[in-house]
DNA sequence: CTGTTAGCGCGTTCAT
DNA sequence: ATGAACGCGCTAACAG
């Protein structure tokens, strides 16, 4: 039925370690014996069965990738831009999307990579436990989220002075009354919304601007949440004329709820977003932009890396630029509304 | 180093196929040693290597996902419902993101997931040698766009009748020149364009409104494409009052070219998506909306129902519904520019 | 109900 | 430069 390397020796007339040796391009093989083999092979269709080889080998060339959720635009893309990298250079992928606590519990506890991933990229950021848990399986590891831990290897960006760039934006427009729209709710060990709150904080303390716990609201991180959490800033006796969204989703939930409330963006209110999602220019939206697939890729590079020189000190952290991109939603705040 | 099944076994003073059968759940252990093996199994923290179970089983308990290109709306959200429905019975998922076609022809060449899966589902539309290819696999298959094929579970929908809605809207609205963005350039094989086509051209007909060649464009199914596209629309000369685009993301980039140009959405020209994108109704696009994460869901079903059950009559095609939704981008052609 | 015996298909010695 | 023998860790078939 499915040709084995047997079947490669037998037609080749060689033996079957000749056949591997030829083709996976060690020495020991003369030139013309292993064009004959490839060719062979070639023909008849041969590829060798990974379980097999890695079980010979303790070699997997698999990465496990553990994704938060596919469907956000961020993860799609930093897991598109990763993949492209662990394929071509001959790597598969293992997909885990941990969409749900069932599934994320299920995956820590069952640890379906053991023994079958050369390493694991992870753009969910695991906490104390799940940290251990990927640890103890004793293969290089990589993150593209959150601050330095210890065996990762770390590629993101600096959220703070991301944030400082977006609101230090709204501040120098003229803005006074600037509300955020964060997505802080989940796991505790996520330093991204800590660090983009903390910016807000800074750059509203430096410009002597009092902080108004009111002008704070959760958005989860998803165009629904921002919605709501806009509606909820409205809401408030004064509310702002600016608003810093923690995330492009967020701030597009947002632009929403202003179009629902009859208010003109950036006339009555402006919004700055953070991500530079791919349709923050359809929509005209002003966000500090991080470079995402470039994470992604670099991640990947660095985990490769550390699977070919498994002696050289592995990176612990890298960080990639950010830069604010003014568009149309944000402009000085209109003098009838001004405090 | 790694805890292998005759370690269990000698811990618990059994045999090594005791241990298998116990921890697989199979008859002929008695309760008191497979409780016995599974709690010495989980304080050694025993994982069975998939690699040497499929080897000896033949089963891999792995499915193979080919993905055109993951960072797309469309194809992430389908995988996300796609791998939960995996993981949720115990599958892992091999992800390959064929997105260049160096990449698409070294997946198909090589066939890297030949022994590795128990079947494979393919959201990208394999041409008539890349579906021999997967044939060739021997496992089950099955495809979430397109028309019925050979040997493949195929799960849609009705691309002819969701476009007919579409453009029947417009008709009804008073439109008369009705341009089309579509995304037309790629593998022949992929009836989704022309089928949408086909039903342009027969509401056209049934309106008896003449088709003109230079109201359609090409999209390629990108936000830019679909810019690019409704600029040419613009420059011919007498430019259409409503656009149908073959995807939202096209009619996303529409409505950009459309702002640029200082025309009104949808007093000067109306806008039709398809798919009901996530972000559709943040801008407010009146679009076809098609179930997403259903099609994903279904077709990781049937393809596991083929699994367990290997003699059933499999699936060949299943055709979610479709349906119009009406937002803000669409209207009446405005009296001085309708012809 | 349990243990023994054989492979699964390859990579890797060690000879030659 | 090539081949023979062994083992990776597990499951399957056969005994008992």
């Amino acid at each position: 039925m499915t040709v084995s390397i047997t079947d490669v020796a037998r037609a080749a007339g060689v033996s079957a370690s000749t056949v591997s040796r030829a083709l996976r391009g060690q020495p020991g093989v003369s030139d013309e014996v292993r064009a004959q083999i490839t060719a062979v092979a070639a023909q008849l269709g041969y590829t060798a069965s990974r379980s097999a080889s890695s079980l010979a080998s303790g070699r997997t060339y698999t990465i496990g990738v553990v994704v938060p959720y596919i469907g956000r635009w961020f993860f799609g893309t930093v897991l598109d831009a990763a993949e492209k990298v662990f394929s071509a250079a001959g790597y598969d992928v293992l997909l885990y999307n941990l969409n749900s606590p069932e599934a994320r519990k299920r995956f820590f506890t069952k640890l379906p990579v053991r023994k079958r991933v050369d390493a694991v990229l992870s753009l969910l950021i695991p906490d104390l436990d799940e940290e251990s848990a990927l640890r103890s399986l004793g293969v290089p590891l990589a993150t593209t989220v959150g601050g330095p831990r210890d065996g990762f290897t770390v590629v993101g960006i600096d959220d703070h002075s991301g944030a400082t760039s977006a609101v230090r934006h709204l501040v120098n427009l003229g803005h006074r009354r600037i509300g955020m729209i964060s997505g802080a709710s989940e796991p505790l060990h996520w330093t991204t919304p800590i660090d983009r709150r903390q910016a807000y904080l800074d750059v509203l303390a430096e410009a002597g601007i009092a902080h108004e716990p009111a002008l704070e609201a959760d958005g989860g991180y998803t165009v629904d949440g921002g919605e709501r959490a806009m509606t909820e800033l409205l809401a408030v006796s004064r509310p702002p004329t600016a608003v810093f969204a923690q995330s492009d989703e967020m701030a597009m939930g947002a632009l929403r709820a202003l179009r629902r409330h009859r208010l003109k963006v950036p006339d009555d209110v402006s919004v700055v977003g953070f991500d530079d999602h791919e349709l923050a220019e359809v929509i005209g939206l002003t966000t500090v932009a991080q470079p995402v697939p470039e994470q992604g890729a670099e991640a990947a590079r660095l985990l490769l890396r550390r699977l070919e020189e498994p002696d050289a000190e592995p990176v612990g952290q890298v960080r990639m630029p950010i830069r604010l991109v003014l568009r149309e939603t944000t402009a000085p705040p209109s003098p009838h509304r001004s405090s």
